[in-house]
DNA sequence: CTGCAGCCTCAAGCATGGTTGAGGACAAGC
DNA sequence: GCTTGTCCTCAACCATGCTTGAGGCTGCAG
């Protein structure tokens, strides 16, 4: 089976190069090299590549990703039923997630009418489960932190 | 009406002194100083600062909240009214958000049956509305951008 | 065989959202 | 009146997620 060099990595995922290169320092690909040092990736990198793009726009970092794919059998290639195992996870991920905002949203809506915001009482301000934390710097995501 | 201090404004609201001075660089607060340089909160910018919290929680950036704050009337003090508009304005794009992130997820659900990702035809993989990328940088959710 | 496209590494830079520390001023309690 | 606590500024630093540039090999086409 034919290896795959960075440049056409990045043509068929859409990935940058640059990006790819991070993201192997970040761990989340493993690209084999060739004899002069040129990084040689196989297809499953290409979903695995993909695997990342879409975590990334689910919202989950990168050290997050990383924890998912380091489910993934080791020695050999990932079969759909690895990749289902993990969208299923990203899955349930996702649905706390959105029922975390969704929740804030409700909690909002009791503010809009108490206009309480900056009370000690208020609901919104006070819920302590960081629910919707999705900003920058290390995401807690409802719980989910990735490794320390 | 006494002025309150940047010490007391942290302990008031959580938040911690450098991060009020931050939020002042930013735009987000603009207390008053004192003949000696030292700065003097109002009442109504904890309030104003709960809100930058609450919306930082709801995944919003700081040029997003500093714009929703610009719509507050300038010479007076907001009122119960003005903050509800804010909270209202919010409460629309966190509906579009969980929208959007239900979509996605939706999306998640067909491609665990099909086992496409990485291909071409994934909906979700190509899926044009960058509905989720809620990750570090520029934040561009659900098409409310920040100002350019 | 030469030339250039494509690859390599490593360091620095950008944006976001802050924190930390140095060095200095001032206010208030004892 | 002195000491302690709080405040000030400014610069540097941390993490995340990359991009950009410098300087240098490699490999394939003509």
């Amino acid at each position: 089976m034919a290896t795959i060099s960075i440049g056409d990595v990045a043509r068929r995922t859409g990935l940058a190069v640059s990006a790819i290169r991070y993201y192997e320092t970040m761990g989340l690909v493993r690209p084999g090299r060739s004899a002069s040092g040129r990084r040689e990736f196989e297809r499953s990198d290409i979903r695995r590549l993909s695997f990342v793009m879409i975590a990334q726009r689910l919202g989950f970092s990168i050290a997050e990703i990383r924890a998912a794919l380091a489910t993934l059998p080791d020695g050999r290639t990932p079969t759909k039923r690895d990749w289902e195992r993990l969208s299923r996870a990203f899955r349930r991920a996702l649905d706390t997630r959105i029922e975390g905002l969704a929740r804030l949203r409700d909690l909002l809506d009791g503010c809009i009418g108490c206009g309480c915001l900056s009370l000690d009482q208020c609901a919104l301000h006070n819920s302590g489960d960081s629910a919707a934390s999705l900003g920058s710097g290390p995401r807690y995501l409802l719980g989910d932190d990735p490794e320390p």
